[in-house]
RNA sequence: GGGGCUGUAGCUCAGUUGGAUAGAGCGACGGUUUCCUAAACCGUAGGUCGUGGGUUCAAGUCCCGCCAGCCCCGCCA
């Protein structure tokens, strides 16, 4: 649908310049004027599109709305590109143009999906000349070392996987960071903990597991928080860690990779794919921002420590609050690194990766930091013009109560649990209905089943909600089988499969394809509204608009389903629906690799 | 005190950047199976879009005030 409202949006810009020539307008008409406002019809039974310029005109060169509409809809319709595609225009209401796209051109959209790898999406156009200006960076997931993966870090792993992908389809070379926490003050007392507990472990890898490791963590806070002989050792354990002391590297090197196979698991089972780089991969560039911000003169003295004053934060007084780069104690902080990186990732190669937009997946809490960090990168002139630099905010997970999502016990909530726990569900759910329907399955398809349905559904229900609200966990909502959910579009692809095992072997030629049905009708709009969908997610960052969008796929193809006869229908409309119902499936299916999900043929 | 986000049906949420009578799903109530997986489909009920102003042909959407909830505000990330 984007390539005919591009050619509508050419043959109005035409009519509109015919009809009221530019020497005729003042400013404010040529201001509306410029814009054709040419957008989707808000409902069906408006067309496909409507036009709301003449309302918008109509006081301003003192003609009434309908006149304008009528002029406009003349011009068109001496336009012969405009009529090969649309119905003849209507005028509706106070003065909106409704257009309807013929059926001709919604069939030769249709076929020429029908061999299309991309199904009709046109790979996104870049900056002419300037090179990598389809680099991207979505930095995403970012746990803690020697920390487990728990509830927090579940909707920046799925949205920013998800992002990822939809801006790899677009034509993007995409590198997914992992800006892990990897590096600080607290890897004193982890490592001054493990020298003590296990010596041995230095010299040999694999020997803490991470469950350990997090038990470990804590025993080195509470002994940091309640020993002062120990607090002592942590700090000149971080110099030495710093300095490069040999030893100290080794036991830092061995915490990291024990964390590094725990969350690979995760990964794997979320089949989420990453580069790590860590904070620790900044630590030589650190001097450098210092360097440079003095330079340019942004940086101030305050209290011992080095700073950036922006006029726009403002403290407890009222007064600028200073963001601090280097702290008294010369050492670093969070808003270092972040500069840091972005400098590293927006310099070209080889002193850089040279990317021309940066996406940060973090949970919103953290909007301040990266508004005030941006802006120092801007004023130290590090965000060449023609780069976006974007944070991508999204809410809390809460419980069913509304309150953060914890244990009964007041815990954190590891991630594998909850995946486990949606498994399970999806495993129960599956075998009782086996039952019920007296179906006799194997244990591998159960199996396959209930994982690709549990992930599925954990996958779904956050990417489906509007990231920047908070998020209310629910395994019975996320599992459900009716409403806007994983199963649900599972089950569209499913039914789909089902016809074709039953011999609906559609033969794809792009002659005689014939549609009579209003069912058929809505399914084909749907249809070619996908690449319109893409272009806004991968503008806006939002994946639960591709989530709406097939859902609604999911509900038209389901009344078609079951209210048009598919199978049993007489020649040519057998092929036809065979073929509209094999470009709904290649559409769910596209749309949901997308998402991050698996489908099924099956279930 | 300053800043950010949120507030839409009983519940969970959409709302395409200002358009026509504000939409889904769940839950409630009622209906549909000789037929491709009924994990579906069809129908009914349900609204002062937190609130008060303003901007204009037109406001859930933009601006200002207020109320409520959550989050952030110097040497943690």
């Amino acid at each position: 649908m984007f390539s005919i409202s591009t050619i509508l949006e050419k043959s109005l810009q035409a009519a509109l310049n015919e009809a009221f020539p530019t020497k005729e307008r003042n400013s404010k008409s040529a201001l509306i004027l410029s814009n054709t406002h040419l957008i989707p019809a808000s409902k069906p039974e408006f067309g496909d599109f409507q036009i709301n310029c003449a309302l918008a005109l109509a006081k301003e060169i003192k003609i009434p709305p309908h006149q304008i509409a009528k002029k406009i809809i003349d011009q068109l319709q001496k336009d012969v590109e405009f009529l090969r595609i649309c119905n003849p225009p209507n005028i509706a209401g106070p003065g909106f143009i409704n257009l309807t796209v013929n059926s001709q051109t919604l069939i030769t959209e249709i076929s020429n999906r029908l061999n299309d790898e991309r199904l009709g999406v046109a790979p996104k156009e870049f900056i002419k000349g300037v090179e990598n200006s389809n680099r991207v960076i979505v930095d995403f997931s970012s746990p803690n070392i020697a920390k487990e993966m728990h509830v927090g870090h579940l909707r920046s792993t799925i949205i920013g996987d998800s992002l990822a992908r939809v801006l790899e389809f677009c034509g993007y070379e995409v590198l997914r960071l992992n800006h892990v926490g990897d590096w600080g003050t607290q890897f004193g007392m982890l490592i001054t903990h493990l020298k003590e507990v296990a010596p041995q472990t230095l010299n040999k890898e694999d020997v803490v597991e991470i469950g350990d490791l997090v038990n470990f963590y804590r025993e080195a806070k509470t002994r940091f928080d309640e020993n002062k002989d120990f607090k002592n050792k942590s700090r000149n354990e971080v110099v030495n860690l710093q300095s490069g002391n040999k030893n100290s590297l080794n036991a830092w090197k061995l915490l990291c990779n024990q964390s590094r196979k725990e969350f690979q698991k995760i990964y794997d089972r979320l089949d989420i794919e990453l580069i790590e780089r860590g904070e620790s991969f900044y630590n030589k560039f650190l001097i450098n921002i210092i360097e440079d911000l003095k330079n340019k003169n942004l940086l101030v003295n305050d209290q011992g420590a080095k700073c950036v004053v922006l006029k726009s934060f403002l403290g407890k007084d009222g007064k600028p609050q200073p963001i601090i780069i280097q702290k008294s104690d010369g050492g670093f902080n969070y808003a270092t690194t972040d500069l840091a990186a972005i400098k590293y990732r927006l310099t070209k190669s080889p002193n850089g990766d040279g990317a021309g937009r940066l996406i940060y997946v973090t949970d919103a809490g953290q909007s301040s930091h990266f508004s005030g960090v941006f802006q120092i990168a801007k004023c130290a002139n590090w965000i060449p013009e023609y780069c976006r630099v974007e944070h991508v905010p999204f809410g809390l997970v809460q419980g069913e109560d509304g309150k953060k999502l914890k244990t009964r016990s007041g815990e954190t909530i590891r991630l594998v649990d909850l995946l486990n726990e949606a498994v399970k569900r999806a495993k129960q759910d599956l075998t009782s209905r086996l039952k019920t329907e007296d179906r006799d399955e194997s244990n591998s398809f159960i199996e396959k089943v209930s994982t690709t349905v549990g992930i599925a559904a954990i996958k779904y229900a956050d990417l489906s909600q509007n990231r920047v609200s908070n998020y209310q966990f629910s395994f019975e909502k996320m599992l459900s089988l009716q409403g806007n959910t994983a199963p649900y579009l599972l089950y569209a692809l499913v039914r789909i499969a089902g016809i074709a095992r039953k011999g609906g072997k559609s033969e794809v030629s792009n002659q005689n394809l014939i549609f009579k049905e209003i069912q058929e009708w809505a399914l084909i709009r749907k249809l070619l509204q996908l690449d319109c969908v893409i272009a806004e997610v991968e503008e806006e960052l939002l994946p639960n608009r591709l989530c709406g969008y097939l859902f609604e796929l999911s509900q038209l193809f389901n009344r078609f389903y079951d209210q048009v006869p598919i199978l049993k229908a007489d020649e040519p409309s057998r092929n036809s629906r065979l073929l509209l119902c094999s470009l709904t499936a290649d559409t769910l299916k596209l749309g949901m690799n997308l998402l991050g999900i698996p489908t099924l043929d099956r279930m």
